[in-house]
DNA sequence: AGCACGATTAACT
DNA sequence: GTTAATCGTGCTC
């Protein structure tokens, strides 16, 4: 496995139907640059949000400060914060003008594992990026992060071709925390996970 | 200007 | 199983 491979996914993965760029995602690589130190974890967990019509999507909101990145060209970071505390990680899908993202819900740590530990002031591995919010924190990704541009090569946030699991692997469900979302939205299984990985959320 | 709530998490009982 | 933490966003007045 090339895991040091330097080489970003081109944007062409990303102008794709969002539940299609969610599920490919799974196996890739998320690799960020902070302070000199290369941190990495393989993508388990990802949701698809997608278009005004999806009332669980940001977007239902219309075009707003916020909502704009979703609407630019795909392969950009939308980062957003949430519950007072929480900052959550996406990737820009499908073509400019129409809003979707999808949101890495969690990775299985490769690289700088001890930064890793710093930042979440805990050892558990199994529990550093083990959750949207956990993540973020994990690789100290924030507001600065939102706007960056995952398809560039000198970008401290990419995404790196890894090793793709086997359709038999993987498991569609229902998106995790939509609350009151209205059907039928609140039951599309646009949430993609690695079966049996013990590093997806609960 | 004020309000309700959130694509969550950790710490409880 | 329940709940507090904590604040930006979008909506209503």
């Amino acid at each position: 496995m090339r895991q040091n491979s330097q080489t970003s996914i081109p944007r062409s993965f990303f102008l794709r139907r969002t539940e299609i760029v969610a599920r490919d995602l799974l196996g890739c690589l998320l690799v960020r640059q902070s302070n000199g130190t290369r941190l990495s974890g393989r993508i388990v967990e990802a949701e698809a949000y997608r278009g005004e019509e999806d009332l669980a999507c940001h977007a239902k909101a219309g075009r707003t400060k916020r909502t704009e990145i979703m609407y630019g060209p795909p392969g950009f970071a939308y980062v957003y914060f949430t519950y007072g505390m929480h900052w959550m990680l996406n990737v820009v899908a499908e073509k400019e003008g129409f809003p979707a993202a999808v949101l890495i819900r969690a990775v299985e740590p490769i690289e700088g594992i001890e930064v890793m530990r710093r930042l979440r002031g805990m050892n558990e591995i199994s529990l550093l990026c083990k959750g949207p919010g956990r993540l973020t924190q994990a690789m100290a990704i924030q507001k600065g992060e939102n706007g960056l541009d995952f398809c560039e090569k000198a970008s401290s946030l990419r995404i790196e071709p890894g090793v793709n699991p086997d359709d038999r692997e993987i498991i569609a469900s229902p998106r995790i925390g939509l609350g009151k979302t209205p059907e039928p939205w609140l039951s599309k299984s646009w949430r993609f996970c690695i079966k049996g990985n013990s590093f997806v959320s609960k």
